[in-house]
DNA sequence: GCGCAGCGATACGTCAACGTTTCGTTCTGA
DNA sequence: TCAGAACGAAACGTTGACGTATCGCTGCGC
């Protein structure tokens, strides 16, 4: 058998990396800080992982959340209200939303931060694109509207919001916001 | 008089900063890198500011564009696009768009850095709020809409392309998106 | 219970950036 | 022209993080 030990070390380490992630941004990570969140000498975290980043990837992989609830027999528009207002009660308050600017920092210097940034981004995204597309084939969403377009629209403004003001998107107004983008019949 | 070789060393090194800063990061940039950058001396710099925070501060007030073009006679409709279509040339490719994922990043951990992020967002996002709100009352957007969300949502499109995905904004689709989010009677 | 592998503690060398200081040079204003 | 201010160049001490290495200890599998 594989020594139990290992693993143990393998969690608590990546769970404390994930937090510092969160609490100090990505330029801001120590080996020292991990290792010292997680209760664990250094050297133990060298014999697994050949370098910071090698790390901090693994760690963002292992405990990233996956924003995409199980939607049950609701409309199209309910589901996308909910995932939205999943995806914001995420981005307002979680770990993982913490690690975010961290994260767009990364991604804009390192290309193995960024292949990874946008992938778990894409995730989220194509699950909505995919709904408003069924919403448009089923009748319920416009023809007009383009889904790929839509759906960064209504992430942005949670998102937009998260990054770049004092005061965060309020979960309760998913409903306003696909109502905004989704529910309309254009002018022109 | 005031001697003008200090003005000119100000001028020299504050462009050097930004450019450091859009280039490396916010936890990047070297003050060592900006005196080379600048074809100056390190001591030059520490004549000038105290430490690196201010200096990139003082940077940052001097140089960032500022995204809200004149706006002639147009329509408000006809506002809000050429607005986002400017916001979105901004963000796709600039000196000040490279140094967006920086001031994020910063703004997280450094409530000085947060305090004027946070300004200059709300400057550009104001501008749009009151364009919106004019245009319901003038009668050319519906009364449904939100003036804030509505901004939101559309800056939000443009910042979440350039921030979480790998294809920037195409500003040629400000028109469709203005038309998504504004030309709308909502269904409910 | 034995041997080995994983661990903690700790010390070490390296390096990069900080911010300071010194000194000779050059530019400026009076 | 001349005194003083600003600058460039370079050296310096300090700090903090990296990544390596050593060495008992302890818990694991067999």
């Amino acid at each position: 058998m594989t020594d139990p030990r290992i693993e143990r070390s393998r969690e608590v380490i990546l769970r404390a990396a994930v937090q510092e992630l969160a609490a100090v941004g990505y330029g801001g990570v120590t080996i020292e800080s991990i290792a010292a969140r997680a209760g664990v000498a250094k050297s133990t975290i060298y014999r697994h992982w050949p370098d910071k980043l090698a790390l901090i990837a693994d760690a963002f992989e292992t405990f990233h959340e996956r924003m995409v609830p199980d939607l049950g027999e609701l409309s199209v528009l309910e589901s996308v209200a909910v995932l939205l207002r999943h995806v914001a009660e995420v981005v307002v308050d979680s770990t993982f939303s913490r690690c975010i600017p961290a994260l767009i920092e990364g991604a804009e210097r390192d290309p193995r931060v960024r292949e990874f940034h946008h992938r778990y981004s894409a995730e989220r995204r194509e699950a909505l694109i995919d709904l408003i597309a069924r919403g448009i084939r089923e009748g319920e969403i416009s023809a007009d509207v383009d889904p790929e377009l839509a759906t960064s629209t209504l992430l942005g403004a949670i998102f937009y919001r998260r990054l770049m003001t004092a005061s965060a998107f309020d979960p309760g107004q998913a409903g306003q916001l696909v109502d905004l983008v989704l529910s309309s019949a254009p002018a022109r």
